[in-house]
DNA sequence: CGAGTTATTTATCGATAGATAAATTATTGG
DNA sequence: CCAATAATTTATCTATCGATAAATAACTCG
């Protein structure tokens, strides 16, 4: 109840130090901390968190947010543009189209990559939170998913079967779904781990590695490929 | 303002009928009602929306409500047995497991079955609030697919594959997350559609034989089979 | 140092929202 | 038709929450 009203101001409490470190920090810095724990926070706990407790998280009182954001919703805003477009490595997109790699391999790792930083437990639940909130900014992150990834694989698939390219025969909302399953596969297992939080494949490499196979030779041959026991016990029939 | 306050009660209110219809419920009507309505009504804003809207949209005062539940935590509560538990359709179990058909014949039929029962918009949107709540009812929902539902479709792609059964050799964590993946694919379609209501594929039985002949095939294949090559749309129908 | 600036806190308003008690009115059984 | 039962409403309590205004105190610069 009453453990709280000391240490009201910023970072850590050294505690060999006893004044409170930094009271009264430049606009700048105090506004960065207020977003990131605005991000944790509401990740934890969705936007109808209040602010009294992201205000106390952060350090401060609950009044001096709105000197920094006119209202919460604007505050939510920012989170917004912080979380979805602040993360986004344009170098993906330069990856999923370099040729001089095999499509599988840019697969891999451009999905390691991709949900180290977007499928992490503060994006998954910020992205969840704002979609059934129905917020904008999540058609339009999809869209640019659409567009600047599940595009460029869709040509690549493409590509690398001899098919013709998109501008000359468009890609089909079939194709787009196939892709998209690959997309949901490694998206949902992030799910399953941050928000229900049960038990999943600890090894993330692996289980990319496991779904772009599939996504490529179609779980039978992955099947039989895993057969372990040395050497191929079954390869030989 | 002060628009409603008239027919407070019960059901539609016919134009020509002056009398508003039904008031005073037998209780186990009027609870079915509220519970009905909280279905719907949680799924479009969250389990944070507001028992005051609710009554209103049953067409009943706010403490009539608590009369039937003692707390809102206890309507929640409700709504997730109702939802989770009171959808689930033992008949899929053993269609998965009826091996009169193809693995990828029951896999179609069951996704399509599922699909229009689980994955419709009240009980992707629930399931996801739920989930963000931390609800204990969401990991136990998991389990329950995975031991009943993705052990099978593992255990029946062993034996079409000539491998062995799962009592023998159990089912690997990686298999799991194959299956996962196309389990994810069409759930995920379901949140593209009902969360962030963006563009998707309209025929979703399509989508589905999509995932699930990727699935099997891998994505190569799917692309050359889907190839119009010579007039011919669909060679295997 | 000392005055001015401003980051931060204290105090508080007004609306909302879950919950409860008491009054009311529809229904049923004799 | 009347009395008893109970479904439903009216009125209200209390805590919470976003937001604002005024007071305070830390930092800067001459």
């Amino acid at each position: 109840m009453a453990d709280r009203k000391e240490q009201s101001a910023g970072a850590k409490v050294e505690p060999g130090n006893e004044r409170p470190p930094t009271r009264r920090l430049a606009p700048e810095d105090r506004e960065r901390l207020i977003v990131e724990e605005a991000i944790r926070f509401f990740a934890e706990v969705g936007f109808g968190g209040q602010t009294r407790e992201l205000a106390q998280r952060v350090g401060v009182t609950q009044p001096l947010l709105y000197r920094y954001f006119p209202t919460k919703a604007d505050l939510i805003d920012r989170v917004y543009q912080e979380v979805f477009l602040g993360r986004w490595d344009p170098q993906w997109e330069s990856l999923l189209e370099d040729s001089s790699q095999t499509l599988r391999t840019r697969l891999i790792t451009f999905y390691k990559s991709y949900s180290k930083v977007m499928f992490s437990y503060e994006w998954i639940r910020i992205y969840l939170f704002a979609g059934l909130r129905g917020a904008d900014i999540n058609r339009r992150y999809i869209k640019r998913v659409e567009e600047r990834l599940l595009s460029r694989i869709c040509a690549a698939f493409r590509e690398e079967n001899g098919l013709p390219p998109p501008d000359v025969e468009p890609i089909t909302s079939a194709e787009t779904e196939m892709i998209w399953m690959m997309h949901a596969g490694i998206f949902y297992y992030c799910v399953r781990k941050y928000v229900y939080e049960t038990k999943v494949e600890e090894d993330v490499d692996a289980m990319i590695r496991c779904c772009v196979d599939a996504l490529f030779d179609g779980v039978p041959a992955v099947l039989k490929s895993l057969r372990p026991a040395g050497g191929d016990i079954r390869g030989t029939e």
